[in-house]
DNA sequence: CTGAAAGCGCTTACAG
DNA sequence: CTGAAAGCGCTTACAG
C-alpha cells in the first residue's frame, strides 16, 4: 500500500503538464500530440493511477452511471419470485452496455433511506404501488426519472405494464367457458401486513398491491362470486397452503382455482394431489407468468405467459430515454395465453354436488 | 418542473446566510442558533431542497455509501441459486444499517466495466475465484477494500470461508460407513464453459471453481475412484440431468450419490424415481446447503446444513470493518450434519452386484 | 454563533 | 497543441 491513491494531478506532474492536458489525453478527448500522450500514459502507468475517481467525475457530469431499483421486500423476499429476477436481469441486460449498474434499494422501516442519499440518477420502481407511495414523493422531489414496473398510473412516472386484468380475466373466461361455475383465487400478497388468509370484502377493499389487485379483478368481471385466499407472495409452499384451506371442505369444493402465479398454482396442484384430487378431473388449475417450474407438478400448466425480461428491457430503454432527456410514453404489454393440460370440464360428479346444494 | 434542482447555496441564499451555516443548520453538524436554523429550514422546505447531492457529498468525505457485489454469472444465473440471495440479504442486513446499498456488478463480456467506474467503497466478491482473477486486480489498484466468499486465498483479500471440503469429506465418509463403495458425484459448475459432461481428469485439473473444487476434493478424500458429472450449477434440473446420466447404466450404476448442492440432490432424487430406484433403498443421496427446497423429493435430504444468511453477514461486517480501517481477520464458517432420510446402507442386491462385477 | 476560504478530483470551455 | 481558470455542490477546519 502506497498511502495515498494517486490522483490525476500527480499524473500531470510527473509527466510535467498540466491537470487539463492529462485529462484531454487520458480521456482521448481533445488534440494532444502525440509525445505528450505517451508521456501522460507512462507516467499514469508508473504511478499506479486507476482512472478518475468516479466519486469526482460524477459530481462533474452530474451523472453518477447508478440506477436504483426499488424492491418492496427484503432481497430474499422479492428474488424468491422469479419474475422479478428475470426483470431485473432485462433492466440490466439494456442498462449495462450503456454503463449504468443498479442499485438495489430495500426500504426497511428505520436506518437511512438509500432513496434520499445514494448517488443514482434515476429510479425504478418494483412492485410497489407509486400512487399510495411516499417513495415517490421522495425521488420526485430531487428531480429523478422514474419508471414502475407494473405500477398504478401515477403523474410522471412511466409505466411499464402488463394486461393483468384482461388476461385473468382470459383465464377465467376459459375456465368458465368449459363449464365451471365454482372458482376459487389465490392471490399474491395483497397488502403488507404479511398475514395470509381468506378473502374478505374487508381484505379487498383495502388492498394495496396493485397488480395482485388487478389480476382480482379480471377474475371477478368473470366470477364475481369467486371465493379466495390471499398468500404471502408467489411460492410454491404459499400455494400449497391456498389449495389446503380451499379444497379443505368437500361440501363446498371449488370446480376450478386460478392462482395468480405459476408458482401458486403449482402449490394448488400439490394440494391436490394430497387430497387424492386429479388435475384436471377433479379440479382445474390455472396459473400466470409462463415461467419454467422445476417441478412436475407444473407441467403442462395452463397459464398466461408474460415477457418478464421484454419488460425489465422496455424498463431499461424507459430509463435511458429519460435520461436522455426524451419524452417516454408508458408502455403496456400483452400475455399470451398458454392451454395445457391441467384444465378440463368439470367432472359430473361436482356438477351434481352443485345440483344437490341447489 | 421547475427546472434546476436547488442547491445548499440556494437555500443559504433564500435564508439569508452563508453556505456554510446553511450546511451547518441543515445537518445539524455545528452550534446554530434556533432563529437560524428555523429560518434556513424555512427555506430549505420554501425551496423543496431534497438534500445534499449525493455526488458531491461523496467526493467532498471520499465515501459513497455504496459496496459492489460482483457476481460472475448473469443476474438470472447468480439468483437461481437461493444460496447467493441469503448470502446478499445477509450483506444488506449488516451494510444497509450502516447506510451503505448493494452495486450489483456482473462483468459481461465487453461493456464498460462498472468495477473500474462505478463510485463503490469496497467489493464482495461472490463465488468468483479472486487468485486466478484480474478482476482482483483491477479492484486492488483502485485501493479498494475486497472481501471474498469462499474464495481461494489471496493477499489483500479477506475471505468468508466454508468447510466446504471437510464437511463433503464427512459426507462421504457418513456413505462409507454405512457400506457404500460406489459413490458418484454431481458437481457445481466447474468453469465458465457452460457445458455440463462426465468428470474426466482433465476437467476437474483445469476446474476453477473454487468451492466445488473444494468439495469435490473432500468426496475424493473418502472415494479416490468416484466418477462424476458437471452440471452447469445449483438446480433440479441439472440434478435430474446428472442423475440420468449417472443412473442410466443399469450394470454399472452407483449406490449412492454426493451432489454438491441440496438442489441438485433433488433433481438426483428425481431422476431415481424415474428410472423405478426408490431412496433410500435402492440408491442414497445426500446434498449440500440445507436450504429449504419446495419439492417433495427433498424432504428430509440428508445434507450439510450452511449458515447461508449468517456469512453475509459476516461478509459485510468484514466490509464495514475494512472501511473503518480495522484490521479484519478471514474467518471460516462451519456446516452441520444434518441425516435425514435419503441415506441408508447399499442393497443386498447391490452388493451382489458389486460382487459379481468381482 | 457566523462567514470566508479552501478543497474533495475531475472536466470543460476559453485563451493563447 | 497546451495551460490557467472556473466550477460541479458540498463540508470542514479556521477566524472572527
Amino acid at each position: 500500500m502506497s498511502g495515498e491513491r494517486p490522483t490525476l494531478a500527480d499524473v500531470a506532474r510527473r509527466a510535467g503538464v498540466s491537470p487539463s492536458t492529462a485529462s484531454l489525453a487520458l480521456n482521448d478527448s481533445g488534440p494532444v500530440s502525440a509525445a505528450t500522450r505517451v508521456r501522460v500514459e507512462a507516467a499514469a502507468q508508473e504511478l499506479g493511477y486507476a482512472g478518475p475517481d468516479p466519486r469526482a467525475r460524477s459530481l462533474r457530469r452530474g451523472r453518477s452511471g447508478i440506477v436504483g431499483v426499488v424492491l418492496e421486500d427484503s432481497l430474499r423476499d422479492a428474488f424468491r419470485d422469479p419474475m422479478n429476477v428475470l426483470m431485473l436481469d432485462g433492466i440490466a441486460d439494456v442498462t449495462g452496455p450503456a454503463g449504468n449498474s443498479l442499485l438495489l434499494i430495500t426500504e426497511r422501516a428505520g436506518g437511512p433511506s438509500s432513496l434520499v442519499d445514494a448517488p443514482i440518477d434515476a429510479v425504478v420502481l418494483f412492485g410497489c404501488s407509486p400512487r399510495v407511495d411516499d417513495k415517490v414523493a421522495v425521488v420526485r422531489r430531487r428531480g429523478l426519472p422514474i419508471v414502475s414496473i407494473e405500477g398504478e398510473p401515477a403523474d410522471g412516472v412511466v409505466d411499464v405494464g402488463l394486461d393483468n386484468r384482461e388476461a385473468t380475466r382470459a383465464l377465467a373466461q376459459h375456465l368458465r367457458d368449459l363449464g365451471h361455475r365454482d372458482v376459487a383465487l389465490v392471490t399474491l400478497e395483497l397488502d403488507r401486513e404479511r398475514r395470509h388468509r381468506l378473502l374478505t370484502p374487508d381484505l379487498i377493499g383495502r388492498a394495496t398491491t396493485y397488480t395482485a389487485v388487478e389480476r382480482m379483478k379480471g377474475a371477478f368481471e368473470v366470477f364475481p362470486e369467486a371465493r379466495g385466499f390471499a398468500t404471502l407472495g408467489s411460492t410454491i409452499d404459499e400455494g400449497l397452503v391456498a389449495g389446503r384451506e380451499l379444497l379443505a371442505d368437500t361440501a363446498h369444493r371449488p370446480t376450478a382455482i386460478i392462482g395468480q402465479s405459476d408458482l401458486l398454482a403449482t402449490g394448488v396442484i400439490r394440494a391436490a394431489a394430497e387430497l387424492g384430487l386429479r388435475v384436471p378431473d377433479d379440479l382445474s388449475v390455472v396459473g400466470f407468468d409462463g415461467v419454467r417450474v422445476d417441478d412436475p407438478a407444473a407441467d403442462g400448466l395452463t397459464t398466461m405467459v408474460q415477457p418478464a425480461i421484454a419488460k425489465g428491457q422496455a424498463a431499461g430503454r424507459a430509463v435511458l430515454g429519460l435520461l436522455a432527456g426524451e419524452e417516454v410514453p408508458s408502455v403496456s404489454f400483452t400475455s399470451e395465453f398458454r392451454r395445457g393440460r391441467t384444465t378440463a370440464s368439470p367432472a359430473a360428479s361436482a356438477s351434481a354436488g352443485s345440483a344437490a346444494r341447489a
